[in-house]
DNA sequence: CTGTGTGCAAACTCTTTGCATAAGT
DNA sequence: ACTTATGCAAAGAGTTTGCACACAG
């Protein structure tokens, strides 16, 4: 059954979630569809808040929280900490290294394949490499 | 003058902060002490301050925020973000890449050159890279 | 003396949680 | 029906701040 009340609802956001075992709820829709909406994105709860306040999807605050949270766990996006008291989410969630822009707070992706490690450190013996976190801070000249 | 009711008090940390053109207090020697004692160190404001305490050198825990900003505004110190709301401080201030144990979200230096970079990204026009941040997220097998 | 640092407690920000209601399967 | 999600408001953690007092130069 369509839900009318969602004017933008798209097929693509109740598939995303569909795969990922998530119930297709109204909220979570909403959210999706913001997040697959422009490509690769780097927002915080309060900024996807107030997206779907604009895009007259009423979804509270905690719900932004807890969405996201899901989201993460099933690993449809990843968390970027980098500020003290913030966490980005990112909708590109494979492992790839950022720009932090130092003056502006913002976060961008570095191109594609532009950090290439000629070594990796050794590994203490019975762990494994889950991810490498890789965030190039600039600055202005 | 020597300072009796700091029993640690050792040179060091005096001329460590002269460097820096930060006053001696007894509140700032005493962290410096603390700080400069075991090589390598990661740790939080709550740490430093638990350790602060135990060492007989009382310093409110607000002093103990206020002066590890100030000791990482003169760059003797480095802030380490990787999980959401809280900050680590690195006794070693260069530039060099860290493990991150996501069992137990303890924080060590990976060995020095262990990371090598093959290739980094270009930088936008009028930027300048200030630091490259890498985070070898570890967990168990 | 003069300015900077300290301590306390209150304020603040971001995030999480408890519980009643609503919605999905 | 049964389970899971939502919303609200309140709690929580970590950090910052305002202001009076204390100390270093």
């Amino acid at each position: 059954m369509m839900d009318i009340s969602s004017p933008v609802a798209c097929e693509c956001s109740a598939a995303w979630l569909a795969r990922a075992g998530l119930r297709p709820t109204r909220q979570r829709r909403a959210l999706a569809d913001l997040l697959l909406a422009g490509g690769d994105r780097h927002l915080t709860a309060e900024t996807l808040h107030g997206e779907a306040k604009q895009a007259d999807a009423d979804v509270s605050l905690a719900t932004v929280y807890n969405t996201l949270k899901a989201f993460t766990s099933v690993g449809l996006l990843r968390e970027i900490v980098i500020e003290p008291g913030r966490v980005y989410y990112d909708t590109r969630s494979d492992d790839h290294p950022h720009f932090y822009y130092e003056d502006d707070g913002t976060i961008a992706d570095a191109p594609a394949g532009s950090v290439a490690f000629a070594s990796l450190p050794d590994v203490p013996e019975g762990m494994e490499i889950a991810a490498v976190d890789v965030v190039v801070r600039l600055r202005h000249k």
